[in-house]
DNA sequence: TATATTCTGAGACTCAATCTCAATAAGAAC
DNA sequence: GTTCTTATTGAGATTGAGTCTCAGAATATA
């Protein structure tokens, strides 16, 4: 049986069955690399003819987002956005309060430094949230 | 007229009423250095016997933060935590995801990185949001 | 004081996300 | 493949933070 499918192990792992929902929830997020809300996620999915509802695309990204195959995004204006990890290395975000487009950034320098304050308190870093919001070129002279 | 308060000059600037509610909103954010939610000024303003309702706690608190008297902290928990900025200085925090306590640091040179990373995109910074989720020492070894 | 304008509060409303529960589907056992 | 057990699904109800409405109250201006 399949079990290099990450789909498949993430839902053995867990317990959880393998369904075409959440097959179709999870082929969905990887046809793009764009940083969707759960409601572009679902409206892509009906949209390619299957049927599947919100509360099952909620529930999937779910157990996606706890196997670390999806990332979520938490940008402040009340809507989670999701992207997967197939193929990513780490990276923060850059966002154009203007457009809304999303570029990504990494900086070792910043990566170690938060190391070491969070080592400098005596504590443990689980996960960080670092995000530039921008006006992009595009937006500030057009 | 006095317009070296702060409350006043804001509502002046805004072209705004100075009311006992606004004022008693400003009180309370003063009142500690804790980062609370919109429902916990709300409550304590009332448990000091003055009657504000909610609406204009949430229209006063927008106001404050237009004008730079208060901080928003979105933690992706989907309530904000506000801080006043009384002789404060620029920090981003630290939070502990078992218990909740939060914390501030402050970095130089990740600040300064952040201005390269956003020049060498041709961008202009407009804020940044930037947390580290770890466990505390009390949380870790109780 | 009279008049115009802003502010307030109670509760309705919004919207993303979660929950409920009867009907459906997966998968194990045979 | 068939049966049986149990997890999953979907439609719609619910939640909860935050916003909006609008009539009455308060404040400013003439």
């Amino acid at each position: 049986m399949a079990t290099y499918d990450p789909l498949k192990r993430a839902l053995k792992k867990e317990g959880l069955r393998y369904t075409q929902q959440r097959q179709s929830v999870w082929d969905e997020l990887c046809a793009t690399n764009d940083h969707r809300d759960a409601e572009e996620i679902y409206l892509a999915i009906r949209q390619s003819g299957l049927n599947v509802s919100r509360a099952t695309v909620y529930r999937t990204i779910d157990v996606l987002v706890k196997n670390k195959m999806v990332r979520k995004l938490e940008l402040g204006d009340g809507r989670a956005r999701y992207e997967h990890k197939v193929n990513a290395t780490h990276h923060d975000h850059l966002i154009c309060i203007q457009c809304g487009k999303i570029e990504e950034f990494m900086d070792e320098v910043i990566e170690s430094r938060q190391d070491e304050i969070v080592k400098k308190f005596g504590y443990k870093l689980v996960r960080h949230i670092h995000q530039l919001f921008i006006i992009c070129s595009e937006c500030e002279s057009p």
